[in-house]
RNA sequence: GCCGCCUUAGCUCAGUCGGUAGAGCGAUUCACUCGUAAUGAAUAGGUCGUCGGUUCGAUUCCGACAGGCGGCUCCA
């Protein structure tokens, strides 16, 4: 037996260590549990993994990012297993690990029931219990075509590995059939006999009995390779994690993010409602919520002006000729609501506020003395979204756009994009939104059907783009084919307090709206030029904004943000006057105020201002009065007892003022 | 749009193996007037999502539709 030289690679040191021929991986980590597999010359490999001579290898703990995916793409195939034990008819798809979890998609004649997924975990427990081992076997097209006769999406995928079309053959695909060679992972049990084999890239975990913690969440329908022509299948979704202790702390992070849903706060702190009547997807905002918005758009009407807009405003229909001439109908129609029959001609209700802002700028001859022009309304377009997707105020049939147009020279244009960025950015850091990263949505090439203009149109405006987003310094994500038809975008996504994210604003460099509406300017040599039109929202939909707002601040917003921002609460009877009249100065300094003085105990009162989540208490009673006082409470519980009224109005508009938290 | 699940009082939810329903909170009224997260009592409130079918009888079973939830697809 001869002798290897391998080189250990920790975060912060390298090692040579000679091993004999034939040594696996895991013997280097023996007296380490948490490694489950390692990373050998970069390539992620099992612990069975046989080193090979002037390897570099490095642990591959269970919970770092690799290892729950590997943890994850294991308890995948546990998942897989089970319900092949269970559901002998089922036929498999694909089973990826996923941000937090796994899943795992089934052919079955009849959809799982949450009694089924109860039978299945159970069954999966059993598995982990067995301990079996993962055992990998290379294998050839040939014979694995034999050997998965009875899989016809696995099939399918080896299919597509030929035309080395693998990695696009569907979210998840690369796990099963990426890389190189085609491999297949054995289960093993304890007395080596196959109990189990999935067609699987790998690497896994030694041993079944190496998952720690798991849990299946749900199931539902999927599209094989996520293509709406194909069938459905049955996902199973489930997550894995390291130890019992972070499982719980997953599940936790979960119900914490139930208890910030916009469409329970919505409700719990009467801030809108979306009654049947009037339809799927459209919100009444209610007198609190109303406030919210009126807040917000006061703000944002303010700021758009500061930034050298100009308000205008649009109907909310028009007849179709416009739609035509924006191109919306050609390529939009499905998104819009049908249209209405009057007087001989067809109206739609507006998807767009763009053409109507392009009559605008048409409605007189221009200069390029006049460009950038930059219209802004708050515009209310109403699109026809499928049933599936409306979702609480984050996708809504009816909404409002703080949206914009800036018309501009070609040569103006990267100049305008970092302006509207910067603007964007400014907006959300003054609504205590700090985490934020770009999308930059381009054409798909492949699709061409559905967009419109040429090639060298489309690359120019996405270089204009991309320069303006790398010069941000933010982190820039690639979203290929999710440009609009008439040019590529930026988008702003903004994080959320507990780390979701959410589409808020979008920047579109248009060069095709501008000829179909033969838009003009008469330049300095005398000739007429096409301006480049600029798309911007900076909130998106005040709708969705306004959502997200809801569950960063989880309902207990900042004082100048809050529906109520003071809730005065008399100890007794007879303080309520003293109350009132505290609460008419802070009124006449523009202040929210509300005086409790129904017959509920005051510990009641303190209780439901407590519930609704109101900044500042202003609580008095004898003491106070005496004093000339007032007494603050806290949503923390926080107390400021004997504060003189004075100062006490003083601190809440400066607490408005400057948008702090408190 | 597709798949699955769900819809009982304003909210959260019991319940009826088919014989028209209950609780807590909330609301209203009365009593209590209290120093930092729920005072007590009484009262009102429901064509059990809508429409159709089966049945002597449907909130319960079946179907369609509407709305919601979880995904998928889509998302200007």
């Amino acid at each position: 037996m001869s002798e290897i030289q391998v080189t250990v690679v920790t975060a912060d040191a390298k090692a040579q260590q000679t091993v004999t021929s034939g040594t696996r991986a895991w013997e280097l980590f023996t007296d380490t549990p948490e490694v489950i597999a390692a990373r050998v010359d970069g390539q992620l490999r099992d612990l069975a993994h046989e080193l090979t001579d002037g390897s570099d290898v490095e642990a591959v703990a269970i919970d770092s990012a690799d290892g729950r995916d590997i943890l994850r793409h294991s308890t995948a195939h546990v998942l897989a297993q089970a319900v092949q034990d269970l559901f002998p008819d089922a036929r498999l798809g694909i089973g990826p690990p996923v941000v937090d979890g796994f899943y795992y998609d089934f052919d079955v004649e009849t959809p799982f029931t949450p009694a089924d997924l109860e039978k299945i975990e159970t069954r999966m427990r059993k598995i982990v219990k067995e301990g079996q081992k993962f055992s990998r076997r290379v294998t050839t097209d040939a014979d694995a075509l034999t050997e998965l006769q009875d899989e016809p999406y696995k099939l399918e995928l080896i299919g597509l590995k030929g035309t080395g079309n693998a990695e696009d053959a569907a979210e998840g695909a690369s796990v099963e059939v990426g890389g190189g060679e085609l491999t297949i992972y054995d289960n093993l049990d304890r007395r080596g006999e196959v109990t189990w084999s999935d067609l699987c890239r790998g690497p896994h975990l030694p041993t079944t009995k190496r998952i720690p913690a798991f849990k299946l969440m749900r199931s539902a329908a999927a599209y094989w390779r996520g293509d709406e022509r194909n069938k459905q299948l049955q996902r199973i979704y489930g997550t894995a994690w390291e130890s019992k202790e972070a499982l719980a702390e997953h599940l936790h992070r979960i119900e914490e993010a139930e208890r910030r849903d916009h469409r329970k706060l919505g409700r719990d702190l009467d801030l809108f409602s979306f009654p049947d009547e009037l339809g799927s997807g459209l919100a009444v905002f209610h007198p609190k919520g109303g406030v919210l918005r009126r807040v917000m758009e006061d703000y944002v009407k303010q700021r758009h002006i500061e930034e050298g807009f100009e308000y205008v405003a649009t109907p909310h229909i028009t007849k179709e000729g416009l739609f035509h001439t924006s191109g919306h109908l050609p390529y939009y129609a499905d998104g819009m609501f049908p249209p209405m029959e009057m007087e001989g001609s067809n109206y739609y209700l507006k998807a767009m506020n763009c053409p109507m802002h392009n009559l605008i700028f048409s409605s007189r001859g221009r200069s390029y003395r006049e460009l950038p022009l930059r219209l802004f309304e708050l515009g209310s377009v109403y699109r026809n979204e499928k049933s599936g997707v409306v979702h609480g105020l984050t996708r809504v049939r009816g909404l409002t756009m703080d949206d914009s147009h800036s018309y501009v020279t070609r040569e103006q244009a990267p100049a305008e994009i970092t302006h509207l960025l910067d603007f964007c950015l400014s907006l959300f850091r003054d609504f205590g939104l700090d985490d934020f990263y770009l999308e930059l949505s381009t054409r798909d090439d492949t699709n061409l059907d559905k967009f419109v203009g040429s090639d060298e149109e489309w690359a120019a405006a996405t270089r204009v783009l991309e320069d303006a987003a790398r010069e941000s310094g933010l982190e820039l994500v690639p979203d290929p084919g999710g440009a609009a038809y008439y040019g590529p975008k930026i988008s702003v996504q903004a994080r959320d307090a507990i780390g979701r994210t959410w589409q808020m604003s979008t920047i579109q460099y248009d060069f095709n709206q501008p000829r179909g509406f033969e838009l003009e300017y008469q330049a300095a040599d005398g000739t007429r030029q096409r301006p480049v039109m600029i798309h911007s929202a900076k909130f998106g939909s005040m709708e969705r904004f306004l959502g997200v707002l809801v569950e960063h601040y989880a309902g207990a917003f900042p004082p100048w943000l809050a529906p109520v921002q003071v809730q005065a609460i008399p100890v007794a009877e007879r303080h309520a006057d003293h109350l009132h009249d505290v609460a008419r100065r802070m009124r006449a300094a523009g202040l929210r105020v509300e005086v409790d003085d129904s017959d509920e105990r005051m510990q009641k009162k303190i209780r439901n201002a407590q519930l609704q989540k109101v900044p500042f208490m202003m609580i008095a009673g004898d003491d106070d009065i005496e004093a000339g006082a007032v007494s603050f409470r806290y949503r923390d519980g926080r107390q400021d007892n004997g504060v003189p009224i004075e100062e006490a109005i003083a601190r809440v508009v400066e607490a408005v003022e400057s948008r702090e938290q408190v």
